[in-house]
RNA sequence: GGGUCCGUAGCUCAGCAGGACAGAGCAAGGGAUUUCUAAUCCCUAGGUCGGGGGUUCGAGUCCCUCCGGACCCGCCA
């Protein structure tokens, strides 16, 4: 709808001033009684043409084709008011094209890698793991449905010393369950080693399959097969939790393999050839103050052992090698310090610039009964996201989760989300949806009609202004869907929810369906027939149950 | 010391490339149930958009500065 008024706007423009200003935006204004969508070309266009913004608009509005709406200059604004006809005609149009409607499939898409989560399997995910992997999921399902082929990685840090350090403490663990203690070994643990349960768990489970045969392994060899064991079960936890959170991916790519296959070692020759690479304390650098960083970076240590940093750029040149157009990284917000030098090195390597997109996840606080629940990894203390999963359900985690921007910080309230209120918002869009089925089922019940039947002859009826209020809510998430793609900002999909099914429960309350006059029903079945629509892809897309009741 | 995010109604936050009198949800107060689910709806109240300066025809939005908060800053990942 937003395209009709831009491409007859841009023709008017040629027209009177032979020009479309750069920067100019059509929006719906914040004011409703200014109409559907608003323009600032006037004011953009006065400098050029010394002419008050007034006069210009008005000139402008005058030329404009008013077949489909109703264009007024006021202020300086022009203001457009799409006409009844056109509207209704867009709602014909998705009750025949259904969930298609609203994307309109990009005329060139691109071949995407969207990596997300990546959490070490150095223990159970939690909630922030949990918001970036349904972010992720709803970012490329909206891609996908635009027509782009997107591809969902999850890079496993299996490699390096944290892995390590998880065999450490899990053979920790499981001498003291034999009665063993090592000096060496307890001093490097309360230092650095992980403190959960599940260690202990994991230790549990060591000693019931090898019983105490651990024990006559020298240590290094004990600590590799115990990171081996315990970085296994813990991948499988998370796939695990994963799949109840519906999050699926096409490839989980695995870090030691970029030492397998030798393409560390090759991607610190490649900078090296091109001079990034220098020599100092015994350790190699990466000279990433060439590309902005506030210092240089080591790549291999000075006990020869390459950093995250050098298998994290191995990485990503392999995604450059796999020929995607453009690849999308989700990162916790403690991870954006990475961001520089990684894009650094990709240019040394002669990436194009933008190739790379790294959006940042930013932390969730969970909240219970007003008190914070606090999540630590060293105190083992936490509340993981398989534990929230089991108690609030795999709606109210994905639809939460995507109530605000990713980039701010998050509170999710278990109590709220809980409640089957119109305060949780979860409940209330979804109990949108059950209460449209409620009345097709009573409809068919009481007059055997079909709503699977073609209801557009009857959206003609649609006339009163809470209908045309609800037409534009329904019609108007293929803006939103288009300012997803846009700006990779799914939160932009709850926040239209609730406020179409806000106006649907409004129109429930105060206009029956099942009244007298057989045309005007027919006509309400075609509105609530567009809202099933609209909200049931809504659903899909943000990857929760759409209920037939409650 | 450097960086990222943030400061908008009592609370949690929207505000999309600066635009027309600043929005929503919740909480608070008042009201609606012979009904297709009242698990809902309607009404009311509530704000010098952290302070100050600047750019602009116009600033919550951009720039500078100050105050306050969260998170990061290793030859860890």
């Amino acid at each position: 709808m937003k395209d009709v008024v831009i491409s007859s706007l841009r023709e008017t423009l040629k027209k009177v001033c032979d020009r479309v200003p750069e920067g100019f935006i059509l929006t719906p204004p914040r004011e409703e009684s200014h109409g559907d969508y608003s323009t600032n070309v006037a004011f953009l266009l006065a400098k050029e043409l010394r002419k008050s913004p007034r006069d210009i608009a008005r000139e402008i509005a005058d030329k404009l084709p008013q077949e489909v709406f109703f264009a007024e200059a006021v202020n300086g604004f022009i203001n457009f008011r799409l006409k009844p006809q056109l509207l209704k005609e867009e709602f014909s149009k998705l009750l025949k094209e259904k969930g298609k409607y609203f994307f309109k499939s990009v005329d060139k898409p691109l071949y995407l890698q969207l990596e997300f989560v990546s959490a070490n399997p150095t223990g159970p995910l939690h909630v922030g793991h949990g918001r970036g992997a349904v972010l992720g999921d709803v970012l490329s399902r909206v891609l996908k449905e635009f027509g782009y082929k997107v591809y969902r990685e999850y890079y496993i840090n299996d490699a390096g010393n944290q892995v390590h350090m998880l065999g450490l403490s899990v053979l920790y663990r499981y001498y003291q369950l034999c009665g063993k203690e090592e000096e060496g070994l307890k001093e490097v643990f309360e230092k650095e080693g992980y403190r959960g349960n599940y260690v202990v768990r994991l230790a549990r489970d060591l000693s019931v399959f090898y019983g105490d045969k651990l024990l006559q392994l020298p240590q290094d060899g004990a600590i590799n097969l115990a990171k081996d064991y315990a970085h296994r079960r813990l991948l499988e936890d998370i796939k695990e939790t994963l799949e109840l959170l519906g999050v699926e991916f096409d490839r989980w790519f695995s870090e030691k393999s970029l030492y397998q296959s030798g393409l560390v070692e090759e991607v610190v020759k490649l900078l090296e050839e091109k001079g990034y690479v220098y020599e100092q304390d015994g350790a190699l650098w990466f000279r990433s103050t060439a590309f902005g960083d506030d210092k240089d970076r080591v790549l291999r240590k000075s006990d020869l052992s390459y950093t995250y940093f050098a298998s994290d750029i191995a990485y990503h040149w392999d995604k450059f090698k796999r020929g995607f157009d453009k690849v999308i990284n989700l990162w916790g917000a403690d991870h954006h310090g990475y961001e520089r030098r990684l894009l650094g090195a990709l240019r040394a390597l002669g990436v194009p610039e933008g190739w790379l997109r790294v959006e940042f996840v930013q932390m969730v606080r969970l909240l219970s009964g007003g008190q914070e629940v606090r999540m630590s990894k060293r105190t083992g203390e936490f509340l993981t996201l398989q534990e929230l999963l089991e108690e609030v359900g795999r709606d109210a985690v994905r639809f939460i989760f995507l109530t605000r921007d990713s980039d701010t910080p998050l509170d999710f309230d278990i109590d709220l989300v809980k409640r089957k209120t119109s305060e949780n918002p979860v409940f209330y869009v979804q109990y949108a949806h059950a209460r449209v089925r409620g009345v097709f089922r009573e409809v068919k019940e009481r007059y055997g009609l079909d709503v699977e039947e073609d209801l557009t002859p009857y959206v003609e009826g649609l006339n009163s202004e809470e209908d045309l209020k609800l037409i534009k809510r329904c019609l108007g998430l293929r803006d939103v869907y288009e300012g997803v793609l846009q700006n990779l900002s799914p939160h932009l999909i709850t926040y239209s929810l609730i406020e179409l099914a806000k106006d649907f429960h409004h129109y429930y309350n105060h206009h029956r369906v099942m009244v007298e006059d057989r045309n005007l029903m027919l006509s309400r079945l075609a509105l609530f027939k567009g809202v099933e629509i609209t909200l049931k892809k809504a659903f899909e897309v943000l990857g929760i149950k759409a209920p037939e009741r409650m």
